[in-house]
Formats: structure tokens, C-alpha cells, sequence
DNA sequence: TGAGAGGGAA
DNA sequence: CTAGATCCCTCTCA
């Protein structure tokens, strides 16, 4: 008979919850529990996650709810659950939902059935500024040129809204996939994008319309737009980080659907063309001549044509969206990503502003469904040279990091795993210039960098595709480009600090399914006994949490 | 008219 | 914050 003492997880009062690594109940209870809380710690044997009213509500809003939460960790607990951790997921999971954004002709209402919620809220300093009066005791006025700000603050303090107040229609245009490629190959939706845009779209055109999809890397969340496009069927802004991004949407969709050249416009730095479907740059829209003034371009957003907005790669979405996003909350507001973490800490603001998170698949789901390629992660611990230790042991953190991620003996390590792996296709990916500039004189292996001009990126890049060219070397044009081609193993030289994204972008590079079912590995080099170690811990969280284990190695 | 360089931004 | 890449605009040159 088996024991709860045999079971995997801890939850603690400080609302952390403990996973024991090699408990048989692991890999399981890491994907129920990845669901409502997020990963904070990953050393070798305990994992730790947290609970914040943040991975509550986004839980909530894709349909968990705290009866659901609960039986999930009790299930897997060894212990009884605090008792304030229970009140805190009850409370937080219910205040979702609670509070009402509405529509009354042509006012703008806050609705709560309970009162002392509204209270508080009320009574909120922060907040003030935007109500205007009670109208009963479940219903105050509110201003509604502010209602992006005002759902911020609200967050900010603890109360996240359900935005029903509807939205502007748009001109409609007619949209819709085609049954074939216009490669002739047959074109369907795979279950889950048709779950996705499903979701997103919530049966109607009256309620559907803002939030955030979250799919892996080379999910095709692209398609997912489109699908969401074909439901709304209206004039359509999309928003790309960058030209080539903006490029390969035009593509997709004179590829997959009956839009014509004509319907899809690029309004960028190179072409201005605002048509029906128009693509453009997060970058132009955040354009300002001189600080003081406003946005060059901001009468493209504000325009009432659009009937839907979609944000491409959401966690990138940079500061000045937000606030250009707070000014058209009636519009339906399509988020696509394939994290929600953010670097600097904003995702309440993609909550409020953007909207709550509506599906996601975990990236072990769809390799188990043959979608992606399995992929196997290693880290390698390289020993400092010696005559670089005092000089490390005297620097600053900085300085500690850039010695430690250039350490020479990397590249020892890198010919054994280039000799290993000589009948694959390898992507070596690096940081610091300097260093990659050396590998490549040395190896003789040609380097892809900022500078690298477009013809000779496409030449080097086609020579991969067609296998001629066995391995390159890329610098961070690698986390942006999408053109990069497809490979089955990526070395990382060094990595960007801690950041979680980057190390996740990275090994979507190697994820596209294989011919045979072969594997992908990724390598990630660090130098043992340094700083480096941290960050690597740091940026392999997210990918920890998704269900790939690292196995660590000294070289 | 278009290409390419340079500066500033986030 | 780092270092690096990208984008947008403007200016210059043919």
C-alpha cells in the first residue's frame, strides 16, 4: 500500500511548492501542478515553485478552478496542506471572474455582487482617479476614456477584471483558409490550434476577443492567427517584432488563405502600405522624433478599422505598447506567444492590457504527439585555465561573468563534440563576439553576426539547408532570425545573463521533427566554480519547467 | 529613385 | 546594468 510519504511534493505556508526530482510521481505531478504555479528554483534533486495570484488568475481564466487546484495537490502532497495556502488559492482563484467590466449603452460600469469588494476598491487611492459614482451596490460608473489604466491599477492592487464591455466591430472582410497550400499540398488545422483559435474565439463574435495564447516554438502559432482571422473576419493589424517576421506573416497568409497581395499590406521602416490585413513593427509604432512628442505612428493603431489586433511574440512586446494598448481596449486583442514570462517583470500588464491567458499546450505534449522532436539537454561544466583564476577571483561580477563565459577550455570541449557529431547538422551559438570571432578562425567555421550582410546570411544559411555546410556559428542574430535553418544539435557558447527566453528560442532551433525520429541534442558550456553556473540555473527555468532535464556533466 | 551609411532608441 | 542586434529616420551620392 502506498504511503502519501511516497508522494512528490511539498507545499509550504510561504505558498511554495517543494517537487522531489527522482520521485517516480514526477514528471506527472510537474505538469498538473505547471499549470497554476511557475517554477522559481530548479537545483539538482528539489524543485521549487510558487503560487502567486497572478499564475492563479491566469489558471482560472483557462478554466482551472480552486476545487480542481486542490484535489491536484492533495493528490500529490505528502502532507495536508497549510491552511492559508488553501484560503489564498480559494480567494484568488475566485476573485477572477468577480469583478465585472461592462457596458451600459454609453457608459462604462465596474460590477461586483459583492459589495465589499467594490468598497475596497473604492476607497483605493490609486484608483480613484478613474471612478466616477455609485450607481447601486453592486455597480460604480467609471471613466471610460481610462479603461486600460484603470484595469492596471486594479491589478496592481490585487483585483483582476473581467473585461466584458465589449468592443469595436471593425470593417468586416472576408477571410478564410484554403483547402490547399498554394504548393498544392492540403492544409488542415491540427487539433490543438483549432482548440486554441476555438477558445480564443468563445463561440461568438460578442464575448471572444482578448487574451493570450501560449504555444512552443515552431507550434505555428502563426496559423493559430489566422484561424482566430477566419472566425472574426474583419480588417486585421498585426504587430511583429521585426521585418522578417513581418516578411514570413505575408507569406503564411497569401499562402494558407484566400487573401490575395493585394489584401496584405507591410507598413514598415522599408514599405508603407496600410491594406485590410496590415503587418507591421513593434519598433515603428514605438517611433518618436524627439522624446517629448507622441508617436509618429500611432494613428495607424488608433484607426477604427481594425476590428482585431494581433501581438506576435507578446513576451517581447516592449514598454510603449503597453501604454499605446491601454488607449484601445475595445478592440479584440489576439496575444501569441510562446512564453509568458517576461524579463522585466511586466506580465500583469500583459494581463490586464492584452488579456488573460486562454490555452496552452506544454512543449512535452506535442513532442509526445510527434509535433516537435524530442530533445535531449546537457549541460558541461569546463574548468577555469588556471593562469585566468586570480584574475577572476579579483573581478567584478560583470567581468566575472564575460572570463567565465570566454573561457578558452570551451573550445576543447567543443572539437570532442564536434568530432562526436560530425554527421549532423550543428548550430554553434555564442554571446560575445570576440569569442565567436576566435572559434571561427580557428575551426574555420563561418560566423553569422549582426553585421553579416543579408545575401551573405542567405547564401551561408541555404548551404546548411542543403547540407553542403555542416556547421555555422551565430551570435545573436540567432534569437531573432526565423530564416535560420533547422539543425539537430546547437552548442551554446555563452548565453545572454539569466535570461530564460533566450535559452528556450535556442533550443526551438533544434526542435523541428526528424526524419526517423531521431533526437536533437542540445549542449549548453559553463564554466565550473564561476558565476556562470547561476545564470545557466537561471536561464534553463523555463525549459525545467516544460519537462526537459538537464544532465550535467564535468568536462 | 534607390542604396547605403550613420545616429539614436529601447 | 552588460553586449549585441535591430529598427527607424535622415542624409548623401549616384
Amino acid at each position: 500500500m502506498a504511503s502519501k510519504l511516497d508522494n512528490p511534493l511539498i507545499t509550504q505556508s510561504d505558498y511554495s511548492i517543494l517537487v522531489e526530482v527522482e520521485n517516480p510521481r514526477y514528471s506527472e505531478a510537474r505538469d498538473h501542478i505547471g499549470r497554476f504555479a511557475e517554477l522559481v528554483k530548479s537545483p539538482e534533486h528539489i524543485h521549487s515553485y510558487r503560487i502567486s495570484p497572478l499564475s492563479l488568475w491566469n489558471a482560472a481564466s483557462t478554466g482551472l478552478n480552486s476545487d480542481k487546484v486542490l484535489k491536484i495537490l492533495e493528490e500529490f502532497n505528502k502532507y495536508s496542506i497549510p491552511a492559508n495556502v488553501k484560503k489564498e488559492i480559494e480567494e484568488q482563484m475566485g476573485r477572477y471572474g468577480r469583478l465585472k467590466m461592462i457596458q451600459d449603452g454609453d457608459e462604462l460600469l465596474l460590477h461586483c455582487d459583492e459589495q465589499h469588494i467594490l468598497r475596497t476598491i473604492w476607497s483605493h487611492k490609486k484608483v480613484q482617479p478613474y471612478l466616477k459614482k455609485w450607481l447601486s451596490d453592486s455597480t460604480i460608473q467609471v471613466d471610460k476614456s481610462n479603461r486600460g489604466l484603470l484595469k492596471q491599477v486594479l491589478i496592481k492592487i490585487g483585483f483582476p477584471v473581467d473585461d466584458q464591455a465589449g468592443y469595436i466591430e471593425g470593417e468586416s472582410y472576408d477571410i478564410e483558409f484554403e483547402q490547399f497550400t498554394s504548393e498544392g499540398e492540403p492544409f488542415q488545422l491540427r487539433e490543438y490550434q483549432r482548440d486554441a483559435s476555438r477558445i480564443f474565439y468563445a463561440g461568438g463574435k460578442s464575448i471572444g476577443g482578448n487574451g493570450v495564447i501560449v504555444l512552443p516554438c515552431g507550434a505555428g502559432k502563426t496559423i493559430v492567427g489566422m484561424a482566430v482571422m477566419s472566425y472574426l473576419r474583419c480588417y486585421t493589424l498585426i504587430l511583429c517584432t521585426s521585418i522578417s517576421a513581418v516578411k514570413q506573416w505575408k507569406r503564411e497568409l497569401l499562402d494558407k488563405t484566400n487573401l490575395k497581395e493585394s489584401d496584405v499590406g507591410e507598413y514598415t521602416g522599408e514599405i508603407k502600405n496600410i491594406r485590410p490585413i496590415t503587418i507591421t513593427t513593434y519598433q515603428l509604432l514605438t517611433y518618436r522624433r524627439e522624446k517629448e512628442k507622441g508617436y509618429l505612428h500611432l494613428d495607424l493603431v488608433l484607426s477604427e478599422k481594425w476590428g482585431l489586433i494581433i501581438y506576435d511574440e507578446v513576451h517581447l512586446l516592449p514598454a510603449p505598447v503597453f501604454r499605446i494598448t491601454s488607449q484601445i481596449q475595445a478592440r479584440r486583442r489576439l496575444g501569441l506567444t510562446a512564453t509568458l514570462v517576461r524579463e522585466d517583470g511586466r506580465e500583469d500588464d500583459v494581463f490586464s492590457l492584452i488579456g488573460p491567458k486562454k490555452y496552452d499546450v506544454p512543449w512535452k505534449v506535442l513532442e509526445k504527439q510527434g509535433w516537435i522532436a524530442t530533445a535531449n539537454c546537457h549541460e558541461l561544466r569546463i574548468a577555469l585555465p588556471p593562469e585566468l583564476r586570480f584574475e577572476y577571483s579579483t573581478a567584478t561580477l560583470r567581468q566575472q561573468f564575460r572570463i567565465a563565459a570566454e573561457n578558452y577550455n570551451k573550445e576543447v570541449v567543443l572539437r570532442k563534440l564536434l568530432s562526436q557529431h560530425e554527421d549532423d547538422l550543428v548550430l554553434i551559438i555564442g554571446h560575445y563576439l570576440s569569442q565567436l570571432q576566435e572559434v571561427s578562425s580557428k575551426f574555420k567555421i563561418p560566423l553569422i553576426q549582426g553585421k553579416t550582410p543579408t545575401n551573405e546570411r542567405e547564401d551561408l544559411y541555404s548551404r546548411f539547408r542543403r547540407g553542403e555546410l555542416k556547421t555555422i556559428i551565430v551570435s545573436k542574430v540567432g534569437n531573432f532570425a526565423i530564416d535560420l535553418p533547422d539543425a539537430n544539435v546547437a552548442i551554446q557558447l555563452s548565453g545572454t545573463f539569466g535570461s530564460r527566453q533566450e535559452e528556450a528560442q535556442r533550443l526551438g532551433r533544434i526542435l523541428r521533427p526528424k526524419k526517423n525520429g531521431q533526437t536533437a541534442n542540445f549542449f549548453t558550456l559553463v564554466s565550473l566554480d564561476t558565476v556562470e553556473e547561476e545564470y545557466a540555473l537561471k536561464r534553463q527555468l523555463f525549459l525545467t519547467e516544460q519537462g526537459y532535464l538537464y544532465d550535467i556533466e564535468d568536462a
